[in-house]
Formats: structure tokens, C-alpha cells, sequence
DNA sequence: ACAAGCGGGACTACCCGTTGTT
DNA sequence: AACAACGGGTAGTCCCGCTTGT
């Protein structure tokens, strides 16, 4: 593949992907993703033989994107401290600085996009979504789990249920943000979720009552 | 309306929803719906003129259901309990109680695949989801302000965010939960999401650690 | 039939009337005819039992009110003049008249209307259509008929011929002042086809050059 | 637009045309013309997006072909006469040896179809209408001024009013040639109006008086 | 009490237009 | 440039009851 088609294979999922945020997949058209690539109609199905094609390659980036940034803010969190458990609180606070960061006119995550279009994909496709989150969660559970065997906390943690937490609060977060436009809500439920961390793990200082 | 129209008029919108559920709105197609109701497809546009109208129909008995149940669980607490706090930690646990003993095929928020097709819909949709997620919040964060004024909490509380944090985490829980099709991830975030509420305001014995 | 449901059947037929010379039949809808009527649908049901019997009555009550001022007009002018060629001529006249008083939002003919849609209607109506013309045809050119045994006209003279060119130019008088959304045309086509009969039979001194 | 893509949108107006003359417009379906052109749906829609397009096209395309006609007839009978009355004369006889030779099966003027449908049109539609005649009366009415100036005519011509008297004979005998399927009176209303605009100017020698 | 008149609800067929695809 | 299949929506039509006048 050459650099131009490769550059403009981007150009459509990406061109896609903003569609697919604002409108589901459905109802995003192969002549609205076409036109708004700046490419012809022949030009897509030469890239993607088929919509369903498309739907694949675009969980396909998302899911590669996705590992690559818990990975990244985990290794970092890695480098920063050598603390479990400060790294799970960093490895929070980076997703938060991202969404701060993000000015997104569509806030939201393909991954829950395609989950209320569930009916819509194949089994190969639900699997990455599934494997996605899997990864996410393994990798925050192990550190929590490393966590747990260095402070005892104050009381029962399951790791990878925190981890599932953490992963839903940022769903919810979202939701509640595209709801209303703002993704305010999700940095500050992302601080509520390590507040609830460092309360079970009783090192909780944060801000102190309002009396 | 004569009790067999609001007979036919339910039969749709019932129909309507679980496909919706399943497939995201846009893919629904009124043959799908009329063929699911038992009706034609003149049937169906006699009670909706059109499909926006069935969306809009469907989103709000969605919210008019959804504000019984915020109301009907907040009275039950109450009922149960004259401590603020305790009617929170009621409150989610009925919602808890709700989801374990439902058993959907697609579990999932009726509010939250809108949001995913939000260019779909009209601002008057939008402003349904918008005033029913504004109810719930209204509703949970003025006993949470009752608990801060009787108990004082650990940590700042924050009322309105922590009724935020709840919506969330149950909507995170319902993606989860669609991902891997199981209402118990939902149900364990929700038994989270109550232990921190009661760590912020001291109150939490729960499960001890396992140790 | 009863006073009431002859009411509502004229009220039907002149609400169609009204939309079929603004649209033409087909687009005209049983819904917007049964709107505008102020009934519902099964009433327009009950009085025409199909929408071709709707176009059927249409025409016939037409036809019957075309003859019978085809015949009103000639009658008075055969009162007001013994003159056979007066009365040609006053038969004229009363038709610019009654166009000169009338102020239709659509002026135009109902056979026109249907001819330009025939395709659609069956044979049945299009006989009342071509019995109506002739029937205008007969009352014009028997009075031509005795016109030319009176005077002799200067050229040949064709009473059927001039009978058919009489209701022709009020035809394309009509379509004129459809596009034009005014009558004027097609009083001052009468004029010009009254001064055409006064040649004709060499008594015109109407208006003289501009010399 | 390659030589095949404008064949294929000749022929698609070509069988809307027909279609309409026969029907109206309304009651012209996209599938019927689509069969008659011998193509498919969508191709039909990938010529014309819409079906108000068609209509656009169709009588633009009228328009064009009738200004065509109406210059070239007069350019022709200036070429055979140089006395502005004689082409007035040969311009309305070009058009009775036209509709000799023609055999149409629905016999008719677009612009007359258009005008007994006109709810269903747009303005810029009805004023491609307005200008096609307002051109015929500018040509026609230019050359009878000269033939003013030239003889001078027994009566008082206007002749603005009489180039639009030859169009509405002409819409006049196209009704009636529609309801008799014969265009024998159009032509028939031709000679008539000749003979009218000869005895207006005195130069009369038509048929004799068969006494 | 009976029928003419009328309303509401349901149905089939079709129509225009779009979608994904070649 | 063309196509087949499907999308939403409107067309005309029917039927079952309720009124209301007689």
C-alpha cells in the first residue's frame, strides 16, 4: 500500500469515525463518509470492498488506538512512581488530563457507539470490543492487584471489578457528557472514581469536608 | 382514543423499543416493527405519521417510566427509612434489586442509544433526555444534601455530582453489561457505587478485607 | 337522500373542485378533499364509493352546469334580439361578462383539466366530455346555421367550424389566464373573436384604426 | 456528461414526456418512466434528483424547443416574404403544416399540461412558462406592428392582443384536439385565425361565401 | 327500532428517494 | 454510469361501530 492510499484509507476512517460519533453507523451513508474524504464513491470500495469492511477497520483503529493509550499512560504511570497503587491514581489522572485536554464536538467511545447498534455487526466485530476492554481491565487489575499486596486496604477490593469500574464511570461519563455537551462531568467522575480508590485503600486526604 | 388504538399504539412502541435496543434506531425499520407488532404498515403510520414521531413518542414513555421508577424508589426509601443517607443507599439498592431480577435480552438505556444516534433526533428529543436525566439528579442529590446536613461527611460531597456519578455509573454498567450480556457487572458497580458513598460519609463496614 | 347528506356531498364535490382546478385530479388527495370538506374519511366514502366516482360526479356536475348556461345564455339572447347573428353575437358577450365578474383564484375549465390528465379516467367521462362540447357546438352553430341564411357573409362560413373556434379560444383564454392568474386575456379574446364573426358577415364597425 | 450519460437523459425525458402528455404529471410515476426509458431506478435518480428535477428539465427543455420553433419559423417566412403581414400569415401557416404532419397520439402543449397542475410546480417552473409565451408574443407581436405601420388595417389591431390570440387558438385547439383525438380542428382554427387577421387588415379573399 | 349518515381504525399497493454495490 | 433492494411515507379503500333523525 502506498503512502497516498494509505493516507487516504485515513482520511475515510477518519472522515467516518466523526460521522459514526455524530449519527451511529447506520445512518452514516458511504456517500456522506465519501464526500466528506474529498473522494469519489469508486475510491471507497476500493478501500473498503464493503461497509461492513469499513465498520470493521474503524473498531480495528479505535481498538489499536485504545490499547496503545492504556498501555502508554500505564508505562508512564510506571515511570512516574514505583507505587502500585499510585499508579493506577496516575494511570486515572492521565485519562482525566486527556478529556481536559479534548475538545471534542462528539464526545464518546466507538466502542459503546457500536454496542447499541449491537445488531448491526458480526461476531469478529463484537470480539475486538470485547477483547478491547479486556485488555483494559487486565492491565489496570494487575496493578491493582499489586496494589492490594503492598497497602492493605481497608476493605475487600476485587481488582478486576475496580477495573471494570473504572472503565464503566468513563462509559457513563461519556454518555452523560454527549449528553450534555460537555465533558466536564467525565473529568470530574474520574476524579470521584480515585477518590473512591484512595478512600478503600485508605490514604484518602482529598478535599476535606465543606464545614 | 379507543382502548384498542392504545392497545395497537403500545404494541408498536413495545416493538419499536426492543429493536431499537438491539439495533440502534436508525436501523430499525418500520417493516420490522410493523411485521414485530403483528400490524401493517398503514397501521403504524395511522398512530405515528412518522418515524420521528415514533422516536419522540418512544423516548418519552421511556422518560415517563424512568421518572415513576426515580419517584417510585426514592418513596419506597423514604418509607423504609427517615435518614437521608439511608434512603440513598436504598435507592441504589433498589435499582440493584431491579437489575438482578431482570433478565433482558438487551439490556441497555433507551436515553443512552439516542445519545449515540444523537443527529438523528430533534432538539425537543434531546431536551426529553436532558430534562429526565435532570430529574433523577434533582431527585437523588436533594437527599444526598439531607444526609450531608445530618451526618458530616469524611470528604467535600459534592451532592449534585455524586448524583451525577450514580446516573453514570449505571449507565456505564448498562454498556458493560451489553458488551458482555449480563446484567451482573451493572449489578456489582452499583454495590460500588453505594460503598462509596457510604466511605464519604463514614459509614462504610462493609465487606472487610479478605485477608 | 337527505337534506344533510346531499349538503355534505355538495360540500365534497365543490372542496374537490376547488383542489383539482388548483392541482389537477391526480394529486388531488381524498385526504385533502375530505379535509377541506370538514368531514372524515368514511364519510367520503359513503358518498362516493371510489375516487373514480368522485371524478365521474365532478365532470357531471360540471357538464350539467355548463349546459345549462350554455342554454341560459342563449336563451336570454334569443329574448333580447331576433336577429340570429345578435344572438351569436350577445352569446358572446355574456360570456366576457360573466368572466369580467368572476374573481377565481384558478380560473379554468374542468374538461381541460381532465383532458390534460386523461390517461385517468375512463371512457365513460371522457363521453361526458365530448357531449358537453358538442352539445355547445350544436346551440352555437344552429344559431350560425340561421345567421348565414340571413345575412350573407362576405366569406364562407362554417357554423360548426366557427362554433368549435368559439369554445377553443375560451379554452385558450383559460390557459392564458392561468399563467397569467387573470381573466383579462380571455374577455379581450371574446372581443376579438365577436369582431372576427362581424366580418365574417360584414357588419363589423367596431373600433376603427388608430389612425 | 459523456455522450452515453446524455442518451440515457434524452431518452429518460423523452418517455417522461409522453408519459405526461398522456397522463398529467402527477400521475406520471418515476417506475413508468423508468421502464419506458429501458433503465433502472436508480439511474433515473442518478440523471435527475428529484422528480421535481424532471419536471424542471422537462419543460426547460420545451421552452428550448419551442423558442427554436417560433424563431425559426419566422425567420423562414421572412426569408420568403418581405411584407411584415405575409410572414405573419406564413409564421401561423408553418404552424398548421406542422400539426398536419404530426401524428401524435396525445396531441397537447406541455406549458397547458403544466399550467391545469400548476399547485404542483415551483415558481421558477412557472416562469420558464411565462417567458416561452411572452417570447412567441414579442416575435409574432413585432412583426404585426410592422404590418400596421405597413397596411393599414380596416379596425384597430393591437397587436400585442392578437399574438396572444394566436397562442390561445392554438392552446384552445389542442384542448379540443385532445377530447376529439384529431388534429384536424387545430389546424382547422389556424386557417380561421388567418382569415381573421386578413379581414382585419383588408386583404380578404379567402374562401367565397359558397352561396 | 331502523336505517341513513358518519367517524375511527386498519390494510394494501404504490410512490419517491437512498443505500450499498458493481 | 448504472443497478437492485430497501427505506420511509402516502395513496385509495374498506369495515366496524356509533349517532341521529324518523
Amino acid at each position: 500500500m502506498s503512502r497516498k492510499a494509505t493516507a487516504t484509507r485515513q482520511r475515510i476512517l477518519d472522515a467516518a469515525q466523526a460521522n459514526v460519533m455524530e449519527r451511529g453507523f447506520a445512518s452514516t451513508s458511504v456517500d456522506a463518509i465519501q464526500e466528506a474524504a474529498g473522494i469519489s464513491r469508486g475510491t471507497f470500495f476500493y478501500h473498503f470492498p464493503s461497509k461492513d469492511d469499513l465498520a470493521r477497520a474503524l473498531i480495528l483503529r479505535h481498538a489499536e488506538n485504545d490499547r496503545e493509550m492504556t498501555d502508554g499512560f500505564m508505562a508512564r504511570a510506571e515511570r512516574l512512581s514505583s507505587d502500585p497503587l499510585q499508579q493506577v491514581l496516575l494511570f486515572l489522572a492521565f485519562h482525566e488530563e486527556m478529556f481536559q485536554e479534548t475538545t471534542m464536538t462528539d464526545p464518546g467511545c466507538l466502542f459503546a457507539s457500536y454496542s447499541y447498534e449491537a445488531g448491526l455487526f458480526d461476531d469478529d466485530t463484537h470480539a475486538i470490543i470485547e477483547g478491547s476492554i479486556e485488555h483494559f481491565r487486565r492491565v489496570l487489575a494487575s496493578r491493582l492487584d499489586a496494589a492490594v499486596a503492598r497497602h492493605s486496604p481497608r476493605l475487600a477490593v476485587d481488582p478486576e471489578v475496580l477495573a471494570d469500574l473504572a472503565y464503566g464511570v468513563m462509559q457513563g461519563g461519556f454518555i452523560l457528557s454527549r449528553v450534555r455537551g460537555d465533558l466536564g462531568v467525565m473529568c470530574e467522575h474520574i476524579r470521584q472514581l480515585r477518590q473512591y480508590f484512595e478512600l478503600l485503600f485508605g490514604v484518602a486526604e482529598g478535599t476535606q469536608p465543606q464545614s
